[in-house]
DNA sequence: ACCTTCCTCTAACTTTCGTTCTATTGCAGC
DNA sequence: GCTGCAATAGAACGAAAGTTAGAGGAAGGT
């Protein structure tokens, strides 16, 4: 019993290289192949593949929301993502919305083949650099605001008051030193954690991003 | 210039056949190996290894809190778990405590190798059944910032683009509206949410207080 | 001793934020 | 038709935030 696949992606090119390469094994068989999201979204739920190489950046409906509306319908279908996107943004997107793999377009179609078994028995293969961004937003979510390490204790104290939304005045007069001190503190921050703004600081040292 | 291992591993046959494969590639240097985590403690904050192969399953000591004791002293070195422990409590526990990979017992020498290299450079390589139960804790503790009920959908949308840190024409470019516009909205949600700036919205508006 | 990092501070900026006031448009409900 | 709200926008202004340049003392390492 060969296991099931769609491809959904745009490009001709990826689309038929990914189809004529899955086809060569026995363990797999291609049922269909679509250019679009909206097709997709008209034939997957009757179809129900058991896995669906999904392309995020497509023309019209994106593969993130075409996720989202395919798989309430077709539940026992495992996403896998294959896409050039790398930011945390897309990734934590796809797997919320239901994708069980998430692997990079560099990928090696042998590596992905592999990879299209593992989902089939329930794993969640994805690229490296994908799955050290999961772990470390279960850290953040593990951990209240710690010190950053390449901050030095003071510049920490300061961050922390700086991320309760606290002016300057209100940080100098905690921390008993002049607003200029401070400034000197949060200049150096940003400088370190190579952002402009307080917000952007907070996000970089906690969580977010 | 190779990647530097240390192992941790109390098998004799494990170890050194660990140790005796990952020797034949040039790209390795192993620089000691250990039976237990009381010698691994001792010396790896000397040592400070890129990477070390770390097993659970100790006499004393086991590798988890081996490594929660040695990561502080020498942050930069990377944890590669390898071990049998396949339940959650130990998977999760170990990424908490800072290993950054997970593979099974069960993963070939030579997707070793592979994985080893992809941590050394930024990585989480882990077996895909390790992968799933993080993508799983991810999509049950990630809420995304929920719009907020009190504010409008606009004054939602300002307030998603204000928690990224972005200025106010960056705002007003990406909503094409004008700056003028945008101060409105901050204002409306400052008044809404009873704040004075962007950070204590944010705060206020999602998780932090 | 010398170097580096951290912490502190002054001073003089420029830029961005946030407030306030006013005003137009469009839509929904009574 | 009136009312209220959401969204839009201009203009002007003070208050913060953030940048840049310089400097000195304390602590720790080579």
């Amino acid at each position: 019993m060969s296991i099931t696949i769609a491809i959904v992606e745009d490009l001709d090119e990826v689309r038929d290289g990914l189809k004529n390469f899955i086809s060569l094994s026995s363990d797999f068989k291609i049922l269909d192949t679509f250019k679009t999201a909206e097709e997709a979204i008209g034939s997957l739920p009757e179809l129900k593949p058991d896995i669906v190489i999904m392309d995020i950046s497509l023309p019209g409906i994106n593969g993130i929301e075409c996720i989202r509306q395919v798989k309430p319908k077709s539940p026992k279908t495992q996403f896998m993502m294959f896409t050039v996107y790398e930011n945390d943004e897309k990734v934590f997107e796809a797997l919320k919305a239901g994708a069980s793999g998430y692997l990079l377009k560099n990928t090696g179609l042998v590596q992905l083949i592999e990879s299209l078994k593992e989902l089939y028995i329930g794993g969640s293969p994805m690229s490296a650099n994908i799955a050290r961004k999961l772990v470390n937003v279960f850290r953040n979510t593990e951990k209240e605001n710690e010190p950053v390490e390449s901050l030095s204790q003071r510049e920490n104290e300061v961050l922390q008051l700086l991320a309760k939304g606290l002016l300057y005045k209100e940080i100098a007069d905690q921390l008993r030193i002049s607003i200029a001190t401070v400034r000197q503190h949060i200049h150096h921050i940003y400088e370190k954690l190579h952002v402009q703004n307080r917000t952007e600081a907070i996000n970089k040292a906690f969580g977010k991003n």
